[in-house]
DNA sequence: AAAAAAGTTGAATTATATGGAAACTTTTGC
DNA sequence: GCAAAAGTTTCCATATAATTCAACTTTTTT
C-alpha cells in the first residue's frame, strides 16, 4: 500500500529484476485517473495510442486522466484491460464506525 | 482476500473480539451487487433505510444491489460512504505481459 | 393463514457519461 | 526559438446510468 506521490518517486525505470518486474498499488477512489495516467506512462503510450488500442480519440483519454470519479466501471475495465493491468476493487468495513442515524 | 461466498459463510454475528472487527474484501466487479447487500445486511439495514441515508428510493437500492453491470464510481461511492465502509481499488501490472501491438 | 414488511420489476423521465471533431495550449526536440 | 508532438478544452450528439412511482411478489411476523 503506497500513496499516488510514492509510487511516482518510484524510479521505474529500473526494472527488470523479478522483484521489481510486478506492481502493486492501492489507491482511493478518488486517484484513479492519476492511475491511468501512471500507467499509460509506465506503458510508454500517449493518449492517442491508449486511445487507438481501446478505439477512442486521445480527448477521451484526456478527459478519463483528468476526471477522477464520474467514470463507469465498465470504462475503468477497458481502459486496464488495454494496459494489460489488472484493477481489483476491495471494500474495508469496521464494525465500530458504524452507528445507525 | 475472500470469495463472496466465503465471505457469507462467515458467522458475522460473533464479531466483537478485535481481530474479527475489521473486514476486508476483494471483488470482481461482477460481485459488487452482492457486496453492498452483504455489507448493509451486516449493518441490519433493509433496502429502505440504506435509500434514506443516501436519498433515494428502495427501489434503486435493490436495482443497484441485482443489476451491477455497470454503474458510476460515484454511485459506488455513495453507497458505501453512506455504509461507513471504505472502497480502495489496486491496480496490477506485469511488465512482461505487455507489448506494443 | 392473514397482515405487515421487505424486496422486485416495468415504464417513464432526468441526468450525465461517453464520444468525436476541431481548435487551442503545453511540452518536447532540434 | 520554431516546429512537431502531446495533451487539453469546448461544443455537440448519443447512449445509458440514475432515479421515481406504483404495482407486484416474496419473506417475515404474529
Amino acid at each position: 500500500m503506497m500513496t499516488l506521490d510514492q509510487m511516482k518517486d518510484k524510479d521505474i525505470g529500473k526494472v527488470g529484476t523479478p522483484e521489481r518486474d510486478k506492481y502493486e498499488f492501492d489507491l482511493q477512489m478518488e486517484v484513479l485517473g492519476d492511475m491511468i495516467r501512471s500507467v499509460r506512462k509506465e506503458r510508454n503510450l500517449t493518449q492517442e495510442q491508449l486511445g487507438e488500442l481501446i478505439g477512442v480519440q486521445k480527448s477521451q483519454i484526456s478527459k478519463l486522466e483528468r476526471n477522477t470519479k464520474n467514470v463507469t466501471i465498465e470504462t475503468i475495465l477497458k481502459v486496464f484491460r488495454a494496459l494489460k493491468a489488472n484493477v481489483r476493487f476491495s471494500v474495508e468495513m469496521n464494525e465500530s464506525e458504524f452507528k445507525v442515524v
